[in-house]
RNA sequence: GCGCCCGUAGCUCAGCUGGAUAGAGCGUUUGCCUCCGGAGCAAAAGGCCGCAGGUUCGAAUCCUGCCGGGCGUACCA
């Protein structure tokens, strides 16, 4: 397993209020700490279910009378199968909507570290494309994400302005200047002549590798930041070069006997390490190779940060193995972890027609180009709507669509109707005592009981580095709001007014901070 | 060949730290606008969870082997 430098995983899943009291009866009464509290399928009574019962071999009728003593419980049950169900009390459903409606701290954590995420980190030698788009909103949302959770985060962007494909990019423009042919495995295509046409001459193709990579690299930073991406800091593999640091790492796995010469070039003996060979760290003519400036810079991460997560495109997961051999190599695990995460590549489409990816020139759509086609808001939930391990169809023609078909504007919409209901009244929440929610009928209960699954649901896509089960989530929350407003009245409707308003925004507030976790906004008015 | 990811409804996908009758959206069919935003709601139909074994009281979930697809397999990144 390449990627066993996890976080530890699970162990900050989080419970809201009820389920917290409602965990801890069952561990004091039972003596363990791995019972479960989840909820129920559908159709089965009860709110909650747990399995300690079963797991303990004791009568299900001594948990349930147990349980029975507490405020938040109302009943319990034992169902057929050996698990106790659980009806919540209306006190503590109330409890719950009171703290979601109250300060802006419901449901995050208090995890400690500090957390680098490196994303996107693409060469400036091109435009970005729809799968860097894909690892910028992964990679921003998780950061959110962690934060949430507790972590500092440092967002980082790793620029590979050394090396021979600078070089290349730089020879590619300064030859098409010139009215020249490219080198062969050079760069081409429209944007190369764009470049060379408004950098207004250079002297050498040095000077144009040093302008363009700059230009480049703006560029990138500009539609990221269109793209709601920002960045703590940009880290320089020249840098890295010139300040030795690379000798240095080179000198280090020297030192331990870890590096031979073999056909003119230094190798790192990286298959000690579990990579299936050696990797050259020095080429035989004497230039370096990514790979060494990497392990520079992994290094250097480790002693910044306590917790180092690399978001990378599926293209570069034969990379893992090397990083990691060189991360062990170092005995890195025993002081930090690293996490390499790897998500799937992208499928643009219209409808039925497949957008051809291809680079040749006319049919490359870049990441600016899908961003002011169908919106920052909808390329960025589209990108989360499924897991990282799977290949993502992007329907740019289901995207750019303002309908119910639409899971962005279905969930946008749920937002800009609670605010258009405040409107309405003319109230602002503020005036509202979220502790009056009290008096809520069976309707309400259902959507509370969905909104305090957030927490739950927070720790969740932070442990397993998966925020697509927010778009999910926020795809269920608007569906039980728009559900209880089709049947319910709220305004005019007496003593229940107060409590359904309370209820409105409490949803409202839980979908605002789930967009703001994915990067998307929340809309008062459409 | 080897490594990683994926195979669940017509389509696109959740679920996979083992648990009850496997879920959602789209598509299809049928209803709902005197009403706080219909950019909405309700209902129906639709499944050997790729195949075969194994572990278990219990497997879509864990293990093994196949089959199919994507990606990678450089002194490119």
């Amino acid at each position: 397993m390449y990627l066993s430098l996890h976080f530890s995983l699970y162990t900050l899943h989080r419970k809201n209020m009820y389920e917290l009291k409602i965990k801890k009866c069952l561990e004091d009464f039972l003596g363990r700490k791995d019972l479960k509290l989840t909820v129920p399928p559908k159709g089965m009574k009860g709110d909650l279910s747990t399995n300690a019962a079963m797991v303990c071999q004791v009568d299900p009728s001594k948990v349930i009378s147990e349980l029975e003593k507490l405020d938040e419980v109302e009943s319990a049950a034992k169902a057929g199968s050996g698990f106790v169900n659980i009806k919540v009390s209306d006190y503590a459903v109330n409890a719950e909507l009171a703290e979601i409606t109250s300060g802006t701290k419901y449901g995050r954590g208090s995890e400690k570290g500090n957390v680098v995420l490196e994303m996107v980190s693409s060469n400036p030698t091109g435009p970005l494309h729809i799968g860097h788009g894909r690892g910028a909103a992964i990679g921003d949302s998780l950061g959110r994400i962690y934060q949430w959770a507790g972590y500092n985060i440092y967002k980082e962007y790793y620029v590979n302005d050394a090396g021979r494909q600078m070089d290349l990019l730089g020879q590619s423009i300064f030859n098409r200047m010139n009215g020249k042919e490219v080198p062969e495995n050079g760069y081409r295509g429209a944007y190369i002549d764009e470049i060379a046409a408004s950098m207004g001459g250079c002297k050498s193709a040095g000077e144009c590798t040093q302008k363009a990579g700059k230009m480049i690299l703006d560029d990138h930073f500009r539609v990221l930041s269109k793209f709601d991406v920002e960045y703590d800091n940009v880290f320089s593999e020249k840098s890295l070069i010139e300040n030795g640091d690379v000798d240095e790492i080179i000198d280090t796995l020297d030192k331990k006997g870890l590096t031979y010469k073999k056909d003119g070039a230094l190798w790192f003996s990286s298959s000690k390490f579990g990579d299936d060979q050696d990797r050259v760290l020095i080429k035989k003519e004497g230039e370096l190779t990514y790979f060494a400036s990497d392990c520079a810079y992994h290094l250097d991460k480790s002693q910044r940060f306590t917790h180092l997560v690399n978001i990378w495109g599926a293209d570069h997961h034969g990379y893992i193995p090397r990083i990691r051999a060189f991360w062990e190599s170092m005995g890195l695990d025993r002081s930090g972890t690293m996490d390499i995460m790897i998500y799937q590549l992208v499928n643009l489409k219209r409808g039925d027609e497949k957008v051809s990816m291809s680079t040749r020139a006319g049919e490359f759509i870049t990441l600016e180009e899908v961003i002011d086609e169908v919106g920052k808001d909808a390329s960025r939930f589209f990108m989360l709507m499924r897991s990282p391990d799977s290949p993502l169809e992007f329907d740019m023609e289901l995207a750019r669509e303002e309908s119910k078909k639409n899971p962005v504007y279905y969930v946008q919409y749920s937002h800009a109707r609670i605010c258009s209901v405040f409107r309405k009244a003319g109230i602002e929440f503020k005036s509202i005592d979220p502790g009056q929610a009290g008096g809520i009928g069976p309707e309400e209960r259902e959507v509370v009981k969905v909104l305090a699954h957030f927490p739950y649901l927070v720790s969740k896509c932070a442990a397993l580095k998966s925020p697509h089960l927010i778009t999910e989530y926020l795809r269920e929350v608007a569906t039980v709001f728009h559900k209880y407003y089709d049947g319910v009245r709220v305004l005019g409707s007496g003593a229940m007014e107060k409590p359904r308003l309370i209820l409105l925004e409490g949803v409202r507030r839980i979908i605002k901070t789930g967009l703001y976790l994915i990067g998307v906004s929340a809309p008062e008015k459409m």
